[in-house]
DNA sequence: AAGCGTATGTAACCTGGGTCACACACCCAC
DNA sequence: GTGGGTGTGTGACCCAGGTTACATACGCTT
């Protein structure tokens, strides 16, 4: 990808405020770090040097169980910053959870000295930090609330549900990696899910037959 | 209690770059927000005029499930903010969060114009405030962790080491709202680290007898 | 002391979900 | 073809923890 200052705004509108110039050295394509699918990013919290802008792929951050299960926190998708790398910069919290490109990925690290005027100076980038942070907060205070109460048919449910499009491509085992827990349970329920008429059951694909099935069953009262 | 800048400074050395005036404003007794114990901070979200700081008291921030189930996210004590209250004002996010007011508490409200001008200006501020966003967020990876992947009577465990003090007077039902648990649960439980000799059990208290056992029952493999 | 509200003990039972141990089934490379 | 790697189906079994339904027990008020 060519990153033009435009491209870099219409993804970061929160940087309108910096001067040309500046936009265009941060589009220098010597800035842009290209990773490949699987890169640990802050597993071994190497000391970050900037905020972390996601321009293209995903990051998937995730917590690893004593057992070996491990369990999707959330995803970082373009437009966001992987904030938790970000953090150990600005609020110095040691992290325990795993951060990993999900694909090929492109990164623009916002320099320190940037970041920290950008901030200083614009309350509209200001605004985009916090509301990041904001959002993950309520994100993770939902996941709480998820795996604490509520039954994991309900939860496969909903991230059936969430994936768009009508045939979704993944294993058993990511799926039971997402929600944390095992294959053999994600098999099972899709089974019964399938025997309902709610989904078509493939190799490494399900077909979504009842979006609406999908999603009483995810509202049940229990 | 009598406010005097020193003592705010002491609990919130960031603000140390108010200018002296400033600081004595805050200070008046008419800017104070004493509460009573019971208090709903922010289930009826009503919008917050400004950035919250505790100075006395604590808030504790809870889920709700729809069984009538409850669970601890976490508390708010002096020296912190309750920013989940001051995010729907950063970050515009609804939080389904309720917030509650444990003890009788006494807020100081620092008015959004303050708020902007400190987190503009002064890089401790805003290092403050980045620094209780990703204690948040590292807590509240950590819970879903433990919900996630650890049994009860292990999380139960180090729920009875957080409280300092050799004897703790929580009831059972209390103990089992912090887990998101229910109170037989609980009982039983504990009648099992008695059985243990692990503490001693009474009416509305826990007396803690091995330390060192309900540590290391908390961090067994499984 | 009678009576009530609140905290606790506790037993029987159920169920969701995890573990183990397989049997296949598909796909690709050789 | 054939053989191995990777995904899936499945049944037997187990266990933590939730539910229900009580029985006490303690402490307070009247």
């Amino acid at each position: 990808m060519e990153l033009t200052p435009a491209g870099l705004l219409a993804l970061y509108p929160s940087l309108a405020a910096l001067p040309a110039d500046q936009l265009a050295a941060l589009c220098r394509p010597e800035a842009l770090l290209r990773l490949p699918a699987g890169t640990q990013l802050f597993a071994e919290r190497q000391p970050c040097q900037g905020f972390p802008l996601l321009l293209e792929g995903s990051i998937k951050v995730v917590k690893t169980a004593a057992s070996g299960r491990e369990m999707l926190l959330y995803r970082v998708e373009p437009g966001e910053s992987c904030i938790i790398t970000s953090s150990c910069l600005l609020g110095h919290a040691p992290y325990t959870a795993r951060g990993e490109a999900e694909t090929p990925i492109t990164l623009l690290i916002l320099p320190s000295p940037v970041f920290d005027r950008l901030v200083a100076e614009q309350a509209r980038f200001r605004d985009f930090v916090f509301h990041l942070f904001s959002e993950r907060l309520a994100e993770l205070m939902q996941l709480v609330e998820e795996v604490a109460f509520h039954r994991l048919d309900q939860r496969l449910a909903k991230l059936l549900l969430a994936k768009n499009g009508d045939t979704l491509h993944a294993t058993h085992q990511q799926l039971a990696e997402e929600l944390g827990s095992v294959r053999e349970i994600v098999s099972r329920l899709l089974k019964g899910f399938a025997a309902q008429g709610l989904v078509a059951l493939g190799r490494e694909q399900i077909g979504i037959l009842d979006r609406n099935g999908l999603k009483s069953l995810a509202e049940a009262a229990r």
